[in-house]
DNA sequence: GTGGTCTAGACCACA
DNA sequence: GTGGTCTAGACCACT
């Protein structure tokens, strides 16, 4: 359940985690606006589109759309589409920081289930990193021809 | 709504969190494994005495004690209690790495759809590394004195 | 207390069995599935539905179906349904065997510890087998005419 | 949870088989009697030691004991230990053929929750079989001697 | 409509 | 004393 739009902006949801699927939504495009991969009046998957990818009800991803534009978020024009607004994003880091916990700690005690200690998962992600790096610059040097 | 017993083990729920309590109770003794509070054989609170502790129906710890039998987490047997299970994980290295692998892989896409980069989630990590040591250091002073 | 749903998937409860009802349910669930009349996707009735039809509360079917989605082999949505998960086993083939000794290890020991020769256990595995052909072309026969 | 005793009489307990510590012993004990294993006049295991070696508490062997000797399977005489008494045990094949069903049954299904199919699973036993028939060989020329 | 959570209370079986 | 099972019924949230 990933689907990736021409936006570098990646869907992904986690049926296991018992949030649910319009919440999930939600979070990761308020997360892309605040951050910037999403900008004021880009275009959003349609809701059809994003239904099919992400194998879920249609009903599902308007519900998602539906919330953000009673927010003021997302502005959606009859036979054109759905755009993200200039309504600025308040995402405090305190919110941020309560995402990225939860996911850590999901991540941490399930590798700890499995005998990994705190410090091994650390260690790995150090070189997890490392590997990546080399990756990354390989992409650089593409990008730039 | 808390409860503390001999092993510095204190339970507490929030219920405003939104999160059902009988998830709340299974985070908890999650987290308690991972860092060492619990360990392999340890006897948990027994049902009807956590139930009273945080004003909660019995069944509702019950629910979460079965859940974690369920997963391995747990031995629970009829008339002397329910333990930490003493499950021994028999994996070769190279299926370690394997498995580390793979859910550090799911947890860093999963944690990238929210926006948060490799060098955050790892920088996060490591603030988590520190928060336990602390605590466990702060407990060490308090034994020792 | 006998249901039979549109893919020949009767569940049966005996109360006299001494069997609690949520465990028959989760075996006759596993079987279905070991012999293939339930495969990856397939919507299982619904926690209500089933319970009438077994005449039994709805708590003990949910109950069921909650260990077996804890385990991983069954996947429930709110407002849509529960279905049989999709979980591809990423193994190799050299776990695979490593897991299958495993397991036909334990059940062998255990088995001895009953007086059963490996001889009478293999025997028995292929009645087995033939119980189970015989029931498909029973259906398969059905099917056609 | 596996023991062995003098009379190649091994005694295996499964805490996660939900069957009662006190019936897994009594129905161990029996199988063996009936199959020859144990015979009139045998000594069984003290109480005590026996609990040492399960690492259960010594009331459970007791009950299990007791229970026998109630039935008149098992003579217990104060001081000198616990025997088998002359009492004819009557296991009907059907009885017998339900614990083994049973073991099957869980054991298979097991399996199946790894993606093995119930042909696979039978081929790997016939291979097993093979491989300790080797084995039983070299043992027959070791009890010669 | 679907499943999810929680309570209250009963009864059983094991150690 | 321990945990296990089941019921009845309420209320909530998601699709």
């Amino acid at each position: 359940m990933e689907t990736e739009s021409k936006n570098f902006l990646a869907f992904t949801l986690d049926p296991k985690s018992g949030v649910p699927f319009y919440k999930q939504i939600i979070l990761q495009i308020e997360m892309a606006i605040a951050d910037g991969r999403l900008n004021c009046g880009d275009q959003l998957p349609t809701v059809r589109g994003l239904a099919v990818d992400l194998q879920i009800n249609p009903n599902t991803v308007a519900r998602a759309y539906s919330e953000l534009e009673i927010r003021g978020i997302l502005l959606s024009q009859q036979g054109s589409g759905t755009f993200i607004s200039d309504k600025k994003i308040k995402l405090n880091e305190i919110e941020r920081e309560r995402i990225l916990a939860e996911l850590t700690r999901t991540f941490i005690t399930k590798a700890a289930s499995y005998g990994f200690t705190l410090n091994e998962i650390i260690n790995y992600m150090g070189e997890f990193e490392n590997e990546t790096e080399k990756g990354d610059k390989e992409n650089d040097t593409n990008d730039k021809k």
